[in-house]
DNA sequence: CTGCACAGGATTGGATACGAAATGATGTTC
DNA sequence: GAACATCATTTCGTATCCAATCCTGTGCAG
């Protein structure tokens, strides 16, 4: 979905924008898990009327981000540690499908990823938190997308995001992100041999250290 | 979500109940693949205004039953046959992390499971469509549930919410309706042996002869 | 006959204003 | 201190309106 907003071509809804505005709002940490979203604040933020930011929360809720209670109103999602590793299991089984079905990559494809790889790591020399998320994301994604699962990767990007306000602590700590880089890269090597056995179990260690990072950072899980 | 939706206590929002009759004008093939769903109508139909329609159009949309373009409006999403196959291929994965998720079962809650089953044997006899695949459908929630990873069932209950116009079709064909109950009492023999394994077996043949029979049914995909 | 421009109707997107209902907090009484 | 009434806030939903867009069909020119 995210990834899929290749369509500039006709002017947004104001639906579409709100919820564009609202992920970054997450991502950003200006929304933060169980802080209360108020329609009319959003509204007047957006400078729209709260017909459209409430089908906007919707669509969040939907997917997980945010939670709804009647006439109470809309919060985003906590997450206790259990939840977390549910998200990461599921994380794992279809990220796990999708690299089973990559093709032999071409040249240009390979160089791509390095590149993308690449730009990673010029993000970590500017310690942009947000940036390095971002150009983490497009490296994975682009990768996934190479298998043509285009629904499941869709998916996959609804499990990220939802973990979105949680990964994000985590990338602020800079002792992995070096590694990070590195851990692409013997990907890329071996999606050159063609080993996707090797990729599926890079990708599953990759995953572990972030969980290992996050727990710690949780340190005991925030209570509902 | 569906199997979540036990709290008569507070009377349901509007939006919560046009849902609800989406979801079961889906059900009921009062709504097929592809038809346009008019938001006058919906809101006449439940005596409501457009507003809580539209929110419910967009938590629909956002589970991949509907499809929206803007200016255009809403639309019963079409999936082809690799789409479907996609969908099928998701199952799998959540599926069989959950089975394998499974504790050693009680007695009272296999006995329940036999329940569920033999309840279908009925609504086979009465040659309900609607009834068997309510029926079909309680007996796996149930059985998932009993993995306690309700994030992923949540999750799973999408993935069969979206395929449900496309296996709706499939059961009315009347000559697998004895397997599905045959299959299942050897699910819940081998979860008496607690033999997980096993259960992600069965589960995964039964899919296998659910696609078969979903493929010969849609025949040509239908195209966009 | 075909292609195209244009006009009108239908539908969606969105704003505004209003009222109803529920919640949570406050204060009061016993 | 506990039960209860009150009240402001927020959300839920309606009604009405207008703009933007899409679709369709009609007429005209080639």
């Amino acid at each position: 979905m995210v990834s899929t907003e290749t369509e500039p071509a006709r002017r947004a809804t104001s639906v579409q924008r709100a919820v564009a505005e609202i992920r970054r709002m997450l991502r950003s940490r200006e929304l933060v898990p169980g802080q209360q979203v108020r329609q009319e604040t959003l509204a007047a933020r957006l400078g729209v009327s709260r017909i459209p930011v409430r089908e906007a929360l919707k669509t969040l809720e939907a997917e997980g981000v945010l939670r709804h209670e009647p006439h109470v109103g809309y919060a985003v999602a906590r997450l206790n540690a259990d939840e977390l590793a549910q998200v990461y299991l599921m994380r794992r089984a279809l990220e796990t499908e999708v690299i089973r079905a990559f093709p032999r990559l071409s040249a240009d494809q390979l160089r791509e990823l390095t590149a993308l790889n690449e730009a990673i790591t010029e993000q970590v020399d500017k310690v942009d938190v947000a940036g390095i998320v971002a150009a983490n994301q497009a490296f994975h994604f682009a990768m996934f997308r190479l298998s043509g699962l285009d629904l499941v990767v869709d998916e996959i990007d609804r499990l990220w995001r939802r973990s979105e306000p949680y990964r994000t602590v985590h990338l602020y700590d800079s002792g992995g992100r070096a590694r990070v880089v590195r851990e692409h890269r013997k990907m890329i090597t071996a999606l050159r041999r063609g080993d996707t056995e090797a990729v599926v179990a890079l990708m599953d260690a990759h995953r572990d250290h972030t969980v290992a990072d996050l727990s710690a950072a949780l340190g005991l899980p925030p209570r509902a």
